[in-house]
DNA sequence: TTGGGTGCAAACTATTTGCATTCGA
DNA sequence: TCGAATGCAAATAGTTTGCACCCAA
């Protein structure tokens, strides 16, 4: 993961094609401070702790065109709450149904075969695993 | 999948520890008339269409039961809508994004493995693959 | 000046909650 | 009669839409 400065921000930005403005700055600020899973809600909650300020609705629009452009995957798990992964190489979750958290399973540490044919005309567009784990009740 | 007749529906909700009220047999009528993967909506649409009657709420928690009970499995696939599917044998899905429509993959058709040990206080409730699919552009 | 791009208030929609009603004991 | 279970109107929360504003050409 990159260091963030607003050059590489910038950057990054421009390679994908979108430009670079206050809100998303701020908000790429926050996804890309390391490899992170957060829901738009949280991405809300740490621009108003670091004094940023971007509206609910342009928070959701940013993670979505971040999301389009590839910038970060997202990752469903939950009804009503899509998680956004600052990872965009190729992995898999375990999602924790308790504390309702996300964590990467890395491709070396798992298997997904799908040994059935598919039409021509189908397109695979991507394979998601969730595996869904709780704490042991003890 | 069984024959759905008011009897069949009656043994099942009690063997699953639910009583039968007249909101749930309709939906478990459309439900278990077949392997189906339904939206809460669509099974509105259903009722309707069907005559029947049961409010939005009704609906939304009738069929929360039903999965909590296990007569049907939840399947989280777009944000803003979730399926039940009435095949709640071990199996995994196709999700055309196009169509919005779900399809099952049985397990032979798929290899899932997690290779990586977990900790012994964490219990795997559950592997759920979705194979995301688009019609491929002509 | 004009047209696409940007940000946000307001609208929308899937889902949950709280409570009046019903039903079995 | 009493307590739990049931069904639904109203409230909630996540997300999208429509539009005013801004800036480069």
């Amino acid at each position: 993961m990159m260091t963030v400065t607003q050059e590489n921000l910038c950057a990054l930005f421009q390679r994908h094609g979108i430009s670079p403005t206050p809100q998303r700055l701020s908000i790429a600020g926050i996804l890309f401070s390391g490899p992170r899973h957060l829901s738009a809600d949280q991405v809300i909650g740490e621009l108003k702790l670091a004094g940023k300020k971007a509206s609910k609705a342009t928070v959701y629009n940013t993670l979505g065109l971040f999301s389009k452009v590839g910038l970060v995957r997202e990752v469903i798990v939950d009804p009503g709450c899509v998680f956004y992964d600052s990872n965009t190489t190729p992995h898999q979750h375990i999602y924790d149904c308790d504390e309702a958290s996300l964590s990467d399973i890395s491709p070396e540490d798992i298997n997904v075969q799908l040994l059935k044919e598919l039409p021509d005309d189908v397109l695979v567009e991507s394979i998601d695993v969730i595996v869904r784990v709780r704490q042991r009740k003890s």
